[in-house]
DNA sequence: TATTGTTATACTCTATAACTATA
DNA sequence: TATAGTTATAGAGTATAACAATA
């Protein structure tokens, strides 16, 4: 495959990667009759705090890229369905320390599990050696490749 | 690399992908003084004019997964940097055909060509077989996969 | 009557601003 | 005084609704 096709073909991939209905459809697949509360706004929220750990709002809005207002307003939807606990940060008494309750940490397994199975299941039917190949060059495209986040601290939104 | 860890990693890669400010940055580079009128908003709809052909706002609304309301007033700024043209379409007068001016063409394959170059130079470092595992791997995940688009007309956002 | 194009309106999501509380 | 948490407000983007035009 010579350089400009295998460049366009990337390119139409890409695309079609960051049309809103393919996040929507990933959401909604993931968040299927798993919980209360949990839909494709809060999702990166208490997904991002599972991956973080307990933390206070501002610190949690810096890694998942949205602001401690809205960080806020869906933890409380997140703490109003049993998923989430706010309580007193020891490191400072005028902050709030998230954390997710035992149900919050189950709700995020099954779900990021559910992703997981899903796309075992679909690489399954290709060769492990360009699976291995496929895995290697995409975490590296989105960690490090040239449209990777600036802050090396951003997590997913899974 | 076993199963779970694939997904794992497949999974985490997925979810910075989506995350907004991706999209956003590859817009801003795209974009990136390349002509007025051009943005993060009307980049889905002067590119998908190109691969979809001279038609109406309708059916471009269709493939680019977009209402037609927004499709008519962003084709409008797009008309007014003098990009698209608005004639009568043959096929029923009552209809508005867009299509690109020449400058519109020459717009899109810049910025096409802008993103095709910066990913076949940032691919050029991985071995040229797994390349081909990964361009593979990757297009059929977007056009077939889990969570490709169910509308096998919907065109790539670039 | 039915459908497109266009414009006006409403809705959704996010950020900014403003306010409270506390070190 | 300075900073986090929260809530109110404004802004950006999209869809829905409404209307004109034409087959």
């Amino acid at each position: 495959m010579n350089r400009d096709l295998v460049g366009a073909e990337v390119t139409a991939a890409l695309g079609l990667l960051v049309r809103r209905e393919t996040r929507e459809r990933i959401y909604a697949e993931l968040t299927r009759d798993v919980a209360d509360g949990v839909t494709e706004l809060t999702y990166p929220v208490i997904s991002g705090l599972e991956r973080r750990g307990p933390c206070n709002a501002a610190e949690l809005a810096a890694v998942v890229g949205l602001d401690r207002s809205v960080v806020s307003r869906r933890a409380s939807v997140l703490e109003g369905a049993g998923l989430l606990t706010r309580t007193s940060d020891p490191r400072d008494s005028r902050w709030t320390l998230l954390s997710l309750t035992e149900k919050g940490r189950e709700v995020v397994a099954m779900m990021r599990g559910r992703l997981r199975d899903i796309l075992s299941d679909w690489l399954d039917q290709w060769p492990e050696n360009e699976v291995n190949a496929f895995v290697r060059i995409l975490s590296d495209f989105t960690v490090s490749g040239p449209f990777a986040h600036n802050n090396a601290e951003a997590l997913p939104a899974i």
